[in-house]
DNA sequence: TATAATTAAATTGTACACAACTTAATGCAT
DNA sequence: ATGCATTAAGTTGTGTACAATTTAATTATA
């Protein structure tokens, strides 16, 4: 009945590996006054520039009851535009604003910061991500 | 300013790996009635029988004020027992009951059923298992 | 030995995270 | 054209997560 210990489990180190990443993020994110899940928001915006509710969950694994109000935060923040698409009134666009894109540039030592600490070398950083990226593809595709 | 891009951070995919995989084990999890986090609580103790809060915190990578609510969720489902340690009563004592340890019967399969939605081979489960905790070792020694 | 420092849980407040459901807009089939 | 199915967001409710603070017990020290 090994297999009811922790230490055999693989999901549990991920488990507990995201959020003590996460926990390393805080005091740089803390500086911008951005959450984890608002940074990543903020990242593919940086990217795309706009895209509606859906689209945004899809690219973040996320759904609507998560990123409603967090973008109604950003954009009280004043960096996204939440506006209906005219010819979809059912898809709610959200488009970075100027201040929005500004942001960015505070933000461009975060990932080596973070990274330094995580302290991996670049075999290990680029099997890691591979793997992870296996692993959601094939869930994905379970669907 | 590439560094910015989703799909070119390593705590994403570990992140939405990890979220996903959670998601994996909930059709299995809500058959015996708990969250994941539950689970991972009742893994320790199936093993080690008694604990009190600040040590099972440390090994679940949780803090009493995540603990607290779940622990008292366990015992009102008859899993654990809390009481304080009279030699010293700060610490209250988390004991596994009879019902607790019954439950792991009908565990016994999870791990199994969850790894075969994941599709790693052994190497890369081996090599991800030993990354991951690297990672959490080397977050850890920073403290 | 009285007091200060430390420790362990509990509490409070904020922010996810997601299942289940609701609402409103659109598409589609009769 | 009308009603039914589908779709996209939003809402509600439960359960984490964790920082910051509080409370109570213990330990250390002047």
């Amino acid at each position: 009945m090994d297999n009811l210990k922790l230490q055999n489990q693989l999901c549990f180190p991920l488990y507990a590996c995201s959020k003590e990443i996460v926990r390393l993020y805080k005091p740089f994110l803390n500086k911008v006054d951005l959450t984890y899940t608002q940074y990543i928001t903020m990242m593919v915006l940086w990217e795309e520039r706009e895209m509606n509710v859906k689209e945004l969950g899809n690219r973040l694994f996320l759904d609507s009851g998560t990123l409603t109000p967090l973008l109604k935060k950003l954009e009280s923040k004043g960096y996204v535009e939440r506006n209906r698409l005219s010819s979809d009134e059912r898809n709610l666009i959200i488009k970075i604003t100027a201040k929005g894109d500004k942001l960015k540039e505070q933000c461009k030592d975060i990932p080596s910061c973070v990274s330094k600490c995580v302290n991996l070398n670049k075999q290990e950083a680029e099997f890691l991500y591979s793997i992870l990226y296996k692993v959601l593809d094939t869930i994905k595709e379970e669907e």
